[in-house]
DNA sequence: CTGGGTGCAAAAAGTTTGCAGCGAC
DNA sequence: GTCGCTGCAAACTTTTTGCACCCAG
C-alpha cells in the first residue's frame, strides 16, 4: 500500500470517479460477485450506475491488478479482489455455493503439472467443480 | 458396449435421426468443440443442420451420458465424448490450447478436498488455467 | 476549459423457444 | 398415421459499442 489505487489511476492518466470507487467497494463487500450482482450492490448506494459502466470499470480494475475474475461454471464470470489471498474456488454443482480454500491444497497438482508438462498453473484461477458436503452427504455405508 | 447408443435412444423413447448421428460423429472427430465448432463440423457433411438442433442434440447426448461439457474460460462451453477416459483440461491463457492430462495428477487435491471439506471433486470437469510450456518458456536462469 | 467517463440505447454473441411441416417407427 | 424432431425465426441473456453530454482535473 505504498500508494493508493486512486493515485495509481491518476498516474496512468485515468480519472477517479465516484462510479469507480463504488464498484471497487462493491467488489470488496461482496467478496465474490458477477457483474450484475456488483451492479446491484453499487445501486444500493447510488442509483443510476449503469451496467455497462460496471463492465468497463471491472475491466479497468482488472487491468490495474486490483480485481481478478474466474469462470465458475455456466453463469457469468465472478469477480473478487486481487488483494485478497489467492484461493481456490470450490463450486458445488448442486447448490452453486462457492467456497474458497487454501491454494496449498493444489500445490501438489501445480508442481506435477510444472514438472511433467512445463505448465505454469494459475492457482487463483483454479475452479474445482463437484458436490459440497452439505449437498452430497453420500452415505459411505 | 453391450448396447449401441442407438438402441439406448430407442429404449428411452427417443428417435435415431441423421442429425443426432452427425453431431455425435462431429464430437468424436473434434475431440473438443464448442457448439458452433460442432455445428460447422457437422455441416461439412450435411449442409442445413441448424445450430439450434446442435444445442438440443448436445443436451440430449449429455443426458444420455454420451458426451460431457466443461467451461474453459471466456468462451462457450466445450464438449467432448464421455466415453474417453476422464481427464483434466489444461487451458493456456496465452494460446488457448487445451491439453488433456491424466486425472491422477489431481488425485492428491481431490483426496484433500474430500477429507478436509467433504467436497466430492468432479475430476473430469477440472479445468486448470495457466501458461503452457510452448507459450511460457520462462527462463529460470 | 479539455478530454476521458458515463448513461442510454442499439448492436453483438451465445443460447433458448414457438411453431409448422417432416420423417422415424 | 402418430408424434417426436427439425429448421427457421424470433425472443432472451450477457456483454460490447457508439454517441452526446457531463464532470474530474
Amino acid at each position: 500500500m505504498s500508494e493508493t489505487w486512486q493515485e495509481e489511476l491518476r498516474a496512468k492518466g485515468y480519472r477517479v470517479t465516484p462510479q469507480r470507487q463504488l464498484v471497487l467497494e462493491a467488489v470488496t463487500n461482496l467478496e465474490h460477485g458477477t457483474p450484475e450482482e456488483i451492479c446491484a450492490e453499487v445501486q444500493r448506494t447510488a442509483r443510476g450506475v449503469n451496467i455497462s459502466t460496471v463492465y468497463r470499470t471491472l475491466e479497468l480494475l482488472e487491468e490495474l491488478g486490483l480485481v481478478k475474475h474466474a469462470h465458475l461454471g455456466h453463469g457469468p464470470p465472478n469477480y473478487h479482489l486481487a488483494a485478497e489471498a489467492e484461493h481456490i474456488h470450490l463450486v458445488c454443482r448442486d447448490c452453486g455455493t462457492v467456497n474458497d480454500v487454501d491454494p496449498a491444497a493444489a500445490s501438489g497438482l501445480a508442481e506435477r503439472l510444472r514438472s511433467d508438462f512445463g505448465f505454469e498453473t494459475d492457482v487463483h484461477h483454479l475452479t474445482v467443480y463437484g458436490r459440497c458436503k452439505a449437498c452430497g452427504p453420500v452415505p459411505t455405508g
